[in-house]
RNA sequence: GCGGGUAUAGCUCAAUGGUAGAGCAGCGGGUUGUGGUCCCGUUAACAAGGGUUCGAUUCCCUUUACUCGCCCCA
């Protein structure tokens, strides 16, 4: 009874008109008169940029096939708790970074940031543990981040990222890096993989102890962000960039020293893998990967040039100091689902920035398929003459010929010079003259000959034509 | 969130304390139905607000955006 009247209640709360005075706000906002522009951080993707996009959304099907992986399709918007749940409070992407608000059923809801979390999400919603282990995800499209925008980095951006939820053996985590690698490799990007283990809770604990205890004496010497980091976070204080941080973690306590027995020969393993198949990677002990959900195997994947700079001494006054930055991430997350409510679960993933990679083909100029080309233009002149090219390019077209128009330009000078630019192989122009007469002008771009066909035997000559 | 640089036409770039130029692109021409070259014409811009000045696109300030770094991340 008690219960039935609450989902009244629930019910009535949910009918309710908007609050009024989100209502006036509507009303009292003031419509700027200016062309709207696109919001900062930002960006349309525009005809040119596509063929980058083709690229990459056709090496993703490639790659996911052959791996006997499957698409997921997930929201844009999740309930906040989801990510501040599973990403980590303390870390800045919840903390600072996320797209929030309450919408107008008050509820808390944001953007999502990144995807792994919805996966679990899923995972668990629709019982995916019924199926046969483990299950073989991939995803790919835009996540939302408040950041301060820069090189390679948006706040709308495309990530593409796999996971495998069910089992913990090695030799996935293994596979998922080969994965990522390949994806990259075979864009023709030279890349170096990065690779780290931190561990589980119980090896994690007595580090991280360990880890306090040392900064702890030299916290002095700390930058500001360290020192406020360290009761947080101190796995993080392992990859800050200030000089005098770095000089201290030199001397720090490594994580590889204090993972117990099962995460040391899971490593040991991942490793194997990864050797056996020739995959150059280094040992990165100050890898700590920022969110929290991470367990054991982390790894980034950088393209070669950083990887380079990295290993040069610092020289004085260096210049070309571009940002380091990584095109993929990720790792096992063994402890997730079971966070979010599921049964324990391991698994292990990871996601590639897409501008990123886009930003890198252009840097390194490497080949990108060009737009397919189109191999017949329909030219018409006067109004009988339009209404047969129609028709004309419509039985083309469905009899598969790569076949173009420009309907709205009524001039042949102007339809020539659109046909030229598609690069056409053969323009068919059909005016009054060749419609009275029952035939067709075929004209070869590149020849600039022409010469005159039986409109009724069009289709058949063009075929014959085009096998050669 | 913090710091540096930038803001002129759709794009790439000039010049100037006193009516803003070019190249590319676009559109229209070079007689009625013929592209790629060439020639001619034409459209189109000083990010917004404030200040200094007789007068600001130019100098100063603020805002906004872009950009490059830091933080963090893909």
């Amino acid at each position: 009874m008690a219960k039935l009247k609450k989902k009244e209640k629930n019910v009535k709360k949910n009918i309710k008109p908007i609050k009024t005075e989100k209502a006036d706000e509507a009303k009292n906002f003031k419509v700027s008169k200016k062309t709207p522009q696109v919001l900062r951080g930002f960006k349309d993707i525009l005809p040119g940029e596509q063929r980058y996009w083709d690229l990459l959304y056709a090496k993703v099907a490639n790659l996911t096939t052959d791996y006997g992986f499957e698409r997921i399709d997930l929201p844009l918007l999740e309930e906040t708790s989801l990510f501040i749940r599973s990403v980590g409070k303390e870390t800045d992407i919840v903390d600072k970074e996320m797209f929030s608000f309450v919408d107008r059923g008050n509820e808390n809801v944001s953007l999502r940031p990144e995807a792994t979390a919805q996966i679990a999400r899923a995972y668990i919603n629709h019982g995916m543990f019924n199926l046969p282990q483990p299950v073989k995800l991939y995803y790919l499209g835009p996540m939302f981040r408040y950041d301060r925008p820069q090189s390679g980095r948006y706040r709308q951006f495309y990530q593409f990222g796999v996971e495998v939820l069910g089992d913990k053996q090695p030799v996935l985590d293994a596979q998922i890096i080969i994965m990522a690698y390949n994806f990259l490799t075979s864009i023709g990007l030279p890349v170096n993989v990065q690779v780290n283990s931190i561990g589980c809770n119980n090896c994690r604990k007595e580090y991280k102890v360990q880890l306090v205890n040392f900064y702890k004496s030299q916290k002095h010497d700390l930058c500001e962000d360290c020192k406020e980091r360290l009761p947080k976070n101190p796995l993080r204080l392992l990859d800050c960039k200030e000089e005098k941080c770095s000089a201290i973690k030199e001397d720090a306590p490594q994580i590889v020293d204090f993972l117990c027995d099962e995460c040391k020969s899971h490593f040991m393993k991942v490793l194997e893998f990864l050797e056996e198949l020739e995959i150059p990677y280094s040992l990165n002990s100050q890898l700590v990967r920022g969110l929290d959900y991470y367990t054991k195997t982390v790894f980034e994947i950088w393209p070669q040039a950083e990887q380079a700079a990295l290993d040069k001494q610092p020289e004085p006054g260096a210049e070309d100091k571009k940002a380091q930055i990584a095109l993929a991430g990720g790792g096992r997350y063994d402890n997730l689902v079971e966070i979010l409510g599921g049964r324990p679960t391991p698994a292990v993933g990871f996601s590639i920035g897409l501008e990123r990679v886009i930003l890198k083909i252009k840097e390194l100029n490497l080949a990108v398929p060009e737009k397919e080309k189109r191999d017949i233009f329909v030219a018409q002149l006067g109004e009988s003459a339009k209404r047969k090219a129609m028709k004309l390019y419509e039985t083309l077209r469905s009899e598969g010929f790569k076949v173009a128009e420009c309907f709205a330009k009524d001039g042949l000078k102007n339809q020539l010079e659109v046909a030229n630019k598609l690069g056409v192989k053969y323009t068919l122009i059909l005016g009054q003259k060749e419609l009275s007469e029952g035939t067709i002008l075929l004209r070869d771009m590149d020849a600039g000959s022409q010469e005159t066909l039986n409109f009724n035997k069009v289709v058949k000559d063009i075929k014959k034509r085009l096998e050669v």
